[in-house]
DNA sequence: CTGAAAGCGCTTACAG
DNA sequence: CTGAAAGCGCTTACAG
């Protein structure tokens, strides 16, 4: 209960010291000695105080989190495959939420937050040249930059980009040309991807010399709910989009929901409206959600090797992840009203 | 960048003992001595190192969440409801994951991983009389259990016996007679939810003089894809459930899919089959599910209220919130394949 | 291989 | 209201 090293030290006649090299499995300990010590200290139930140890390494044993939310399905797959990733390491995590729920009055700003309390820092989706992307630099720490790049900081990402302009692609070869877009918030915001979504669309319909007038455009919210209103909105549009691409599946399910009330059908059909999605979240099939699959457990994880070849001394690596077109029903197919 | 509270007290002219109560906003402190202890602190862009505080105060200023797993909408929204309701307390989180990654190597128990660490925990859906939850009650720290009871232990959570019983009572009423069970595990299992709403389930039917085959039951591993095999194999019953429950609205999505597939329709109508979910997910109403509305946010902060009425000296309360039965088309419709 | 001692950066009785 | 000093429980050069 409040036994410290000095205490293991009495019990198993050694120094603290040697009971502090021998618990941490250091090789300048004698093999008798340290066993004994390990042996009494187990007896004892005795655990070392991590925060001890951090004052006295000056190492906090802990990587913090930087997200603009939490919860939602892109968070936690991701949080899903940091904590797989961490738990050989025996780090703790620190959370820093920069979004504030509406309302309430700003709270401490990440880098003041983190100082002093992480080793390092996974920082998800913040704009390259944000405030808090700068500030976080400044704490000289190693830095992961999750779904977004800078020069000469580590980052996991896929690229939004060119991934959202081979989805509006496939689109326009299956003969659409007026081409809806359903974005998360109004463009541009502070959350990347979403910006290089939005230029993959462009770059797609531009290519192909369309026009990609905003009236095409809607947004969603990253909801099912906003989803389902945007498309609500564009398919009062005249002439309506033949196509609409979504910036992630949920916000498709939604707009699927919207066409279903509409009657308006699916995929190929006469009157159709073909729809795309972008995650390949779990219910994408059960929707027959084409889709853009990205591997957000392995990004998450990736994330994590990334700090600990930081921690190890090595130089930051920049990782782009390949993504994969789904091609289902939603845009192939011809179901009539689903 | 490395200041410590020596540095602040030289640089204003006091002691460190005068800094640290000035900073911590302490009243025995000259009021102008403090303006000015803050305003030196400021422009020298000085933070306390909360390692070194929680090594002289003894508290960590960490809640702990003890939990089965991460990832999935329940835990989701959990820890989003955790983190908006923590935000003004400047307490930092230390999740624990019970379960294993399948094939890895059991890791440190929970207890032995929180000791010293937390001034409290969050302890979600573990059985009452699990060796954890015994585990963490020895730790002598304020616990709050989060879907289950134990004596003398806060706890928030709903009623999930009598909910399902209510849900399954809901299909009763309609008229069936065959009332199918898709679980999330086989049962009886870990997580103390699943097995209560197997105890309702039962009520139900038991209270009705019905009969409750294990037949009628199967596993959906909590799911879409587990819920959509379930289905399937209860459709190839003989004699099939007219109606079935579902422990969770992932499931019966998959549940729903399964149906489509096999040309069998939803809600009342001949041949068809009624599903019932549980929680009530963002996408129920996108899939016209009737299920049980399950406040998960809202248990999640008022968990945070309990660790900080205790953490304030107050006794532990014992809270079950009410659910809400929503009632829609895929047990009151008559829509035919969907 | 082992130990005594200093130090990590705070907080808190205690004395004034 | 303020300060000197001890202490929180470790780790780590340094010396042997």
């Amino acid at each position: 209960m409040g036994l410290n090293i000095r205490d293991i030290a009495a019990a198993a006649g050694v120094s603290p010291a040697t009971v502090s090299r021998a618990l941490r499995g250091m090789d300048n300990v004698d093999v008798s000695t340290r066993e004994h010590v390990i042996a009494v200290a187990r007896a004892l139930d005795y655990a070392v105080s991590p925060v001890a140890s951090r004052l006295a390494t000056g190492r906090s044993g802990t990587l913090g989190i930087v997200t603009p939310y939490v919860g939602g399905w892109y968070f936690a797959e991701l949080f899903a495959g940091i904590e797989a990733a961490l738990k050989p390491f025996d780090l703790d995590v620190l959370i820093h939420t920069t979004e504030e729920p509406t309302g309430a009055r700003p709270s401490t700003e990440a880098h003041v937050r983190l100082r002093r309390r992480v080793d390092a820092a996974l920082v998800i989706g913040l704009a390259p040249d944000s405030k808090e992307i700068a500030g976080l630099a400044g704490l000289g720490i190693p830095l992961v930059l999750i779904g977004s790049q800078v020069d000469g900081v580590a980052s996991v990402s896929i690229d939004d980009r060119a991934d959202a302009c081979r989805a509006v692609q496939h689109l326009l070869d299956l003969g659409h040309r007026r081409v809806g877009l359903i974005s998360g918030r109004r463009l541009p915001t502070g959350f990347v991807p979403e910006n290089d979504r939005l230029a993959g669309y462009l770059d797609a319909l531009s290519a192909a010399h369309l026009a990609h007038p905003t009236s095409l455009r809607e947004v969603g919210e990253f909801t099912t709910a906003g989803g389902e209103r945007a498309m609500s909105v564009l398919l009062a549009r005249q002439p309506r989009p033949t196509a609409v691409f979504c910036m992630s599946d949920q916000m498709a399910y939604g707009a699927l929901r919207a066409m279903s009330r509409a009657g308006v059908g699916t995929g190929t059909g006469d009157g159709a409206i073909a729809v795309m999605g972008f995650d390949d979240h779990e219910l994408a099939t059960t929707f027959d959600l084409s889709t853009v699959a990205q591997p957000v457990r392995a990004i998450g994880a990736l994330g994590v090797d990334l700090v600990m070849e930081q921690l190890d001394g090595r130089q930051p690596r920049v990782i782009v992840l390949p993504t994969e077109l789904r091609v289902r029903a939603s845009t192939q197919g011809s179901v009539t009203n689903r």
